[in-house]
DNA sequence: CAGTGGTCTAGACCACTCT
DNA sequence: GAGTGGTCTAGACCACTGT
């Protein structure tokens, strides 16, 4: 009955398993980023089944935020515009309020052993290593940011070729072109230190004044860890902020 | 052919005007929160829909977090768990990372013309008076925030009626049951700043020790604003939580 | 204009909960 | 067993987009 294949567990329902394939179609690139995805009907076709089922399907891939419809047009997988992205993840504002892109710089890329509360936060074994990563965030050319950022070999090796010079200023379109992998959603906790010596070099401040410390775990669409990170930013020229929803 | 009125906008679709039907129904109370709601059968009937109208309708309110479904039982308005709201909205956790829910203890309540920021924010004419309260949360007995939180008169009027001895120890359940406001979202901004004389006297700690400051305004199911709040930590003992999705 | 998603109908059967 | 929401079908017409 089914043309289209639907593989998945036979026990989900029909618009969960098409949701997964979409998933897959999206995931491997079969669908382009700048193409519509195949219309309703032809889906309705493809895999044999009602409008209303595959609209369904649709439906929470949108709520997902993998999809965006345009009535008339077609429906497109949702490229988060930079600023979007952006938005998403660096929520600190400069002094006056307003938005800024910070500069990236990558200063050390290192493969070695995770420290233990890494390495389980990421989900790997003890012994294994895996790729760290100093860099420096900047607006205006201030540093406001020293990152230290951990990443599972298995899916980033090909983080290993390329030289520092040429990351991104932004990491996770980058991680996204290089290594396939995208950043769906974050976790983060702050909490408020006093500055130790590499800190404050790094930052470029006295020893012992107050910093914001950010710890983050970024987990991918399928749930999985991707990234752990922490930055440390001067405290007084700090703002976050948060929507609770 | 509605047997139900549906008053609201004509050019709206129709699952969108039975959703402000059921808003309506929710918040005048003429569905209690102990009962379900009409079944989508009845539903059906008295608004002459067909069911696939009426789950669409109720799809929009259960992503609004408005009702909830369960298979077999009903549909039933959401009655956010002391838990989940706490969790929604007090996201600091304890020194060993466990989440405790925090006493609130009402300090002074006040009617009197708010700052410009604040009655910008709260969109009210600068001259107008509203409710001030200044309050305490405390985990095991020591006082972790400090708080001045703003309130509209116009919503809020009951507040000045209770003595501040009876004010419960969560403010945002006690805002619903006594004013029939309900905050469904909120914009928070932190930032680290020093202690002065008043902020130490009130956290027991040393004039011009680092302080984290959260200024969170809440606004209700219709987007408007509801409460303005500011307030202060000690940085030490802070943690803060955030889920980015 | 043809083609897209947006809305809506009027049924059907299934899985779950309660008694 | 009766009643609930969960899934699914097979159509229909409308509003919007592009050419």
């Amino acid at each position: 009955m089914n043309s289209g294949k639907l593989a998945h567990d036979e026990r989900l329902p029909l618009y969960q398993r098409l949701r997964d394939e979409m998933v897959e179609k999206i995931t491997t690139g079969e669908w382009r980023p700048d193409q519509p995805i195949p219309t309703e009907a032809e889906l309705t076709k493809t895999y044999g089944m009602a409008v209303g089922t595959v609209r369904k399907a649709v439906d929470v891939l949108v709520a997902e935020g993998l999809l965006e419809r345009n009535q008339g047009r077609g429906t497109f997988i949702r490229r988060p515009s930079f600023d979007a992205s952006l938005f998403r993840f660096f929520r600190h504002l400069t002094s006056e309020g307003g938005r800024k892109i910070p500069e990236g710089r990558v200063l050390a890329r290192t493969l070695e052993s995770p420290p233990e509360y890494v390495a389980a936060a990421l989900g790997l074994s003890a012994k294994g290593k895996a790729i760290r990563l100093e860099r420096l965030r900047l607006i205006d050319g201030h540093i406001v940011l020293a990152e230290e950022i951990w990443l599972p070999k298995s899916r980033f090796a090909a983080l290993l070729d390329i030289p520092i010079e040429d990351f991104d200023n932004l990491l996770y379109p980058f991680y996204e072109t290089r290594c396939g992998q995208v950043v769906a959603s974050a976790k983060e906790t702050l909490t408020v230190d006093s500055a130790d010596a590499e800190v404050a070099r790094r930052l470029g401040i006295a020893e012992g004044k107050p910093v914001v410390v950010i710890e983050r775990l970024a987990l991918g669409f399928d749930r999985k860890p991707l990234e752990w990170r922490r930055s440390h930013g001067a405290a007084d020229t700090f703002r976050y902020q948060v929507d609770i929803c």
